[in-house]
DNA sequence: AATAATAGGGAATGACTGTTTCCTAATCAA
DNA sequence: TTGATTAGGAAACAGTCATTCCCTATTATT
């Protein structure tokens, strides 16, 4: 069941809500259309799980990257070098269901976008902890503001899912070498 | 027929393009089922069209926000602040076609993928002139990368877009002023 | 003024969508 | 082994979609 699943998570990832017929579903689940009306109550709530499955993986990836660190300055030098890797190649070109959400659906569908707020604010609040954790330990100088800098950070992070789909090449060493100034 | 263009830009900001109806845009372009198809070929014709009228008039927009400025950092800035306002408020929530469309489309439509890589590469290269601009100035320094920085910034100002469609609000004065940090 | 040409509107159409229903095969309990 | 319960699959269904066709009103031309 999670590795339909994950079917589910690709495909919508790749082309969206929308445009994923239930045809495409059966396809990448490789379940049968009553089979997936059997599990799930609708297509939304396909979605809905495909949205808290990839979630929940990214954030373990997320945090795994940050494990890298030593510091609460190289733990957040790793998170975002993770984004960059996330954002290119094909899984870039595939997409980020987050990123997705909040263009197609957060406008029209508060369940949605309550999702995409949750997700979004886990995630800066990892960073401004980060940057916490990085002003005890010394390596982010005090002077740092860990708020706005997250938000600024979370910008970035959701521009590279966008421009990585739009398949522009990303550098990670460099750009993330210029966003660490941010932390200056 | 500008005004109905007008129409169809909002409506697929909002919506995109799967969710938006040929009645959405017959309602939102005041024109019959008929005459949007004497206008133009298909559904796709006139996403294309709302597409390059929403492109030109953005682009406007920040050259008249960068003008804004007397030098190459201060008109930087007023770029960046011109962004985030945009992307906050009803306008904010309404969206940006270019995040969409290549959320939406650019991995499955060539075409669309080809228009929006052309506005982010015009973007790009005219935040990278401001760079330069501001180090011929010198109000910005030598050793900042310049298409780095600009490539960076375009993940910033994408990564807006999509925060404030999500509705997360922000504060532009506090998040420029992170921002400008990588102009040191 | 009469006629040709065109722009605009709305109903009809066929394809495709998400969903349901019903049937088959498999699994488990006794 | 038999019976019951469940997972899985294919076809049918209603609704919606993009698109086309044809009609009406307006404009321009002679």
């Amino acid at each position: 069941m999670d590795t339909a699943l994950d079917g589910a998570v690709r495909v919508f990832c790749e082309r969206g809500y929308h445009a994923t017929s239930i045809g495409d579903l059966t396809a990448a689940m490789r379940l049968a259309t009553g089979s997936v009306y059997k599990a799930f109550r609708d297509k939304h709530a396909v979605f809905l799980a495909a949205f808290e499955r990839y979630a929940s993986v990214r954030r373990e990836q997320t945090r795994g990257a940050a494990a890298r660190g030593a510091n609460g300055r190289e733990r957040l030098r790793h998170v975002l070098l993770s984004y960059v890797e996330h954002s290119q190649g094909s899984e870039g070109r595939r997409g980020c269901i987050v990123v997705g959400s909040a263009v197609e659906l957060s406008a029209v569908d508060p369940v949605v976008r309550a999702r995409v707020n949750a997700q979004l604010a886990t995630n800066e609040s990892f960073i401004a902890g980060l940057i916490r954790e990085g002003q005890a330990d010394g390596s982010i100088p005090r002077h740092v503001a860990a708020d706005d800098t997250a938000r600024l950070m979370i910008c970035i992070t959701q521009g590279m899912r966008v421009v990585g789909k739009a398949r522009l090449p990303l550098d990670g060493t460099r750009l993330v070498g210029v966003a660490m100034k941010l932390l200056a």
